[in-house]
DNA sequence: ACAAAAGTGTTGAGTATACACCCATGA
DNA sequence: TCATGGGTGTATACTCAACACTTTTGT
């Protein structure tokens, strides 16, 4: 290893503003939600967007990223997954600025409800969207396709269920993510076939009368080689 | 829309170093290859690294990454990808630089050997890779995952086959992205369902005393939704 | 004639799909 | 008692995987 001259710098070459922006999705035991942000500055003021800041200097991309989601959610430890970095020269109207687009999945009802008011967010079907400001909607379509993907491969679904669940909701989740309806009798015994969850003794009785059983996903999975690729094939 | 103030700056934000580095992947008819560079600047000069830069501010990062890749290859019009953006606070030893990850597939026999020489340049079999500068090694890695990922769901190997290709040149592609073998009669019957590939009349005979007949790639294929996810189930 | 790679079919196993009725319960 | 969603089984079609021999031709 050579030892690195300390005062090398890169200097002669430009620097860029860097930010981050964030799709945040949630599911309310029916549709796939984003949670979108009412911009608090200029220009656009007002207009909605994804939630976003410029990166310090001293902070990774993805800590940049984790902070954000902290001030806006209240949440920390969720899960987060790098998409793209937006590049285009002109992409904002005022400066040069390049993003790191994120998507996140939250359990709808650990939201601290005070954030959300705080920054003016709200919760929209992912069918029924506003215009969004700069290629915030650029995004969102890409987050929502690489969230697609990656549920088919990974059981990521579960990130935006509570700790329990039913296998009606699971189910409902899974089709408001593909937009598609499935077989019951099929589905559950895909889900089951997979060994990811396991069964309680406790039933919720809200979706219906006569009690659905809650299930808890088995955090220690060790999937085979074929399940990881392909987990639910939608 | 609302009317931009023409002097308005997001100027109080910290501006960072943007740098796009680059996977080139081609193909020998036996192995998948990747193309490492000698760095040329200090530090770490004469270390083994991907191909990059820094980006400038009037180029779009697509347009920074196609720049690269006609200076040190010569080819444009490229098969790239964007893969992840790099952003840990100390992946550079000088400065802060994040940097925007690219895998490309690239025809080894258009490579234009000149700029490979100026570049001092050379393939190595991806398993029998040096040490590489900073974070790239895991930016090699995350692009063959991304890339391998990819080619499971879209045609896009063919990108790393000459126009004219014989189908054991094909499996033979397949089996080294995914380091496999599999059986030539599942495999072409596979490939000649996806109704993907046309034959031709002309006769490869550089593999075989018999000659293996020439096949090209449809440009204009319709994949059915099924077929776009599991294109090859490897 | 023989070495070396190309080309060709069938069978069995496993997985996805289609499909309809009974159950438990609160109102 | 009845309306509502939860839970269950079987038969068929399809796709993948395993498997071995013949063909062509340059040397």
């Amino acid at each position: 290893m050579k030892l690195i001259n300390p005062h090398l710098k890169y200097s002669t070459h430009q620097k860029i503003l860097v930010a981050v922006d964030c799709s945040i999705f949630g599911f309310d035991s029916k549709t796939l939600k984003i949670l979108l942000f009412r911009r608090k500055v200029e220009p656009l003021k007002g207009e909605w967007s994804l939630i976003g800041a410029f990166l310090q200097n001293d902070l990774s991309i993805v800590d940049g990223a984790k902070q954000i989601l902290l001030e806006s959610t209240g949440l920390s430890d969720i899960y987060l997954e790098q998409l793209r970095t937006y590049g285009a020269v002109k992409r904002d109207p005022v400066e040069r600025v390049i993003s790191v687009g994120f998507y996140s999945l939250i359990r709808i009802d650990e939201l601290n409800i005070r954030s959300v008011e705080d920054f003016d967010a709200k919760w929209f079907d992912i069918n029924e969207m506003p215009e969004l400001i700069l290629d915030h909607g650029d995004m969102v379509k890409d987050a929502i396709a690489a969230f697609q993907l990656k549920a088919r491969h990974e059981p990521i679904g579960f990130n935006l269920l509570p700790e329990h669940f039913t296998i009606p909701q699971l189910q409902s989740l899974y089709e408001s993510i593909y937009q598609t309806k499935r077989d019951s009798r099929n589905f559950r015994k895909k889900v089951l076939s997979l060994n990811i969850i396991e069964k309680t003794d406790l039933k919720d009785k809200t979706g219906s009368k006569k009690g659905a059983f809650l299930y808890t996903f088995k955090k220690k999975v060790k999937l085979k080689n074929k399940e990881r690729h392909f987990l639910f094939d939608f």
